[in-house]
DNA sequence: TTGAAAGCGGTACCAT
DNA sequence: ATGGTACCGCTTTCAA
């Protein structure tokens, strides 16, 4: 912006200065905010990143993944802190790049964070080029660590295992898992299905995987093959699934929790309303903003000792239809 | 970046000629995207959008909204649709801030286009803040069309008349209209009853509101007052209000549709699920895709004639609850 | 207290 | 095809 020639604008080297000093004359602090609300005068936030030789842009990639109220609300509280914390939250639709690519094209923004939510895989190479560009923290969430990022444990084979040990607790041998088909539930009915296979190990237990689409027709078709299956149990991936697969099931004649346990997960408030009430999986996430905070700390001290964090706990809810 | 002395590295300036010119010899070519990657080197959004003068970014108002299922596909869509036009989404959290500090807090990032689902009440000055800082198009989805942006039409208050209109042709004329009591919904909730009392209006019936929180408490609390309130249907804000209640009132030993119908909105798959089923309002989306390249449009012609767009197109879908 | 100038990284244009 | 340079808006530093 050009210095004006108007008498009345302050000096422009001056606006700069406001914030920062504090021996600024008090009428000089007015007529700046004054001058700058009439001339319309809002600082060029990449002019000042250029020239500061750093952002303040946390960037969360996304891709399309339909997730469940619990993770949405996460995310949301979780980018409102790092709002209050004072950095600017990008989210970067990055479906259908490999980790590279995008890391690359995520390390154009030259983010002084990268929070990776495990929808793209980063490689050791990534990490570096992003770190190399600027970013002094990245950090994952998920199972497995990348080499030179904090990581962060989410490990959804909790769940699995979780509702998998009850079922066997009450007795149950013949476990059916299922397995949604709709992409990009993969990063979480995987580990979910692994969970399950861990808890059955050395036990005379059997788990079946069963794939399942989320429509009654696919629920029917299930459910008509139920007897052939010759299951006892059933642990549905979540609640939705679940409540879908029960009403399919006890449609078909096949009685709950008689003759087949059902179980659920994230402890949704409409699987409380059918009947039988729908056991489940409650998950407890670390807040959104003891995240911001923690992503807050790493950038101030890079270097620091990664931290352990579990950003999950999950507690079996036991209710009738287990 | 500074020229190298490297003999075998191309000159920068050459970097940037790269994408744009066309002859460039094939071997100067790979030479460049070689070095690029073996130096590390990714470009600078912010130095580039600087001496360009203006960036691709859009920037996505958003604020502590728990939205259902619909919405969040819509944005998911939306979002990756930008991002092949070659926009770079921000989303940018705007929750406490007022419309014109909001327009202040974005005009910062320069972005090209602001898309303004509600969440905050942007002003005509507010407009002309982000107008004169760059921003060629700025869209609001709303019932309200605000001076000097693009506004599309997505009116709320449509689901609530046709969800009662549907009920008056049922012959009901006691309407009670579920009011849910969580904050962030007053933007849908507000326009759904207005709707409803329209659809009302120069008849005999009478809407009653009626506060609601998504718990079984409040539900079981409604219920156990619903002689008292002599009502003899209920449109319930969306499905998952509406199975809530519904539960309740069956439990309350209240007959549906007999005593009382119930209706959603939303159409979720799950209302299917209970008995009797839910009655509903189904809500087609304009596709997060077709309103990127209206976005596209209006970037590339700012001035071009507004165009007319219904974002919603609603249906009622009756069941067996009404 | 105020003015002037350098420089962040990339791009567009100049002259070679 | 290549080297040189000015400039985008802002912050910092040094000089007046």
């Amino acid at each position: 912006m050009k210095p004006s020639k108007s008498s009345k604008s302050p000096r422009w080297a001056t606006v700069s200065y406001v914030p920062t000093a504090v021996r600024i004359s008090e009428p000089t602090r007015r007529r700046v905010r004054q001058a700058a609300e009439e001339l319309g005068y809002v600082p060029h936030a990449a002019a000042r990143s250029l020239r500061a030789g750093h952002t303040r842009i946390v960037l969360l990639p996304t891709a399309h993944v339909p997730v469940g109220p619990l993770y949405s609300r996460f995310l949301d509280e979780f980018q409102w802190s790092l709002r209050r914390l004072d950095y600017t939250v990008v989210q970067y639709g990055s479906t259908g790049l490999d980790g590279d690519e995008a890391a690359r094209a995520w390390a154009e923004l030259r983010p002084v964070a990268v929070v990776s939510f495990g929808e793209v895989a980063l490689t050791p190479h990534g990490v570096d080029v992003l770190k190399r560009s600027g970013a002094r923290a990245v950090i994952t969430l998920g199972p497995r660590p990348v080499e030179g990022a904090h990581t962060l444990a989410m490990d959804q084979r909790d769940v699995g295992a979780s509702a998998c040990a009850h079922l066997l607790e009450r007795g149950h041998r013949r476990i059916g898992v299922v397995v949604p088909e709709e992409p990009g539930l993969e990063m979480f009915s995987g580990p979910r299905l692994e969970g399950a296979r861990t808890a059955a190990a050395g036990t005379d237990a059997v788990i079946e995987p069963l794939a399942l689409a989320y429509t009654e027709e696919s629920a029917a078709a299930l459910a008509s093959r139920w007897p052939a299956l010759g299951l006892d149990a059933v642990f549905a991936y979540n609640d939705e699934y679940a409540m879908l697969l029960m009403r399919a099931l006890q449609d078909a004649g096949v009685g709950i929790p008689g003759d087949t346990a059902v179980m659920g997960a994230d402890d949704l408030l409409l699987g409380g309303l059918l009947r039988p009430r729908l056991s489940t999986v409650r998950i407890a996430m670390e807040t959104g903003q003891r995240l911001a905070e923690l992503v807050d700390r790493v950038v101030r001290d890079p270097d620091g000792a990664p931290e352990r964090h579990d950003l999950m706990a999950v507690r079996v809810v036991a209710r009738e239809s287990t």
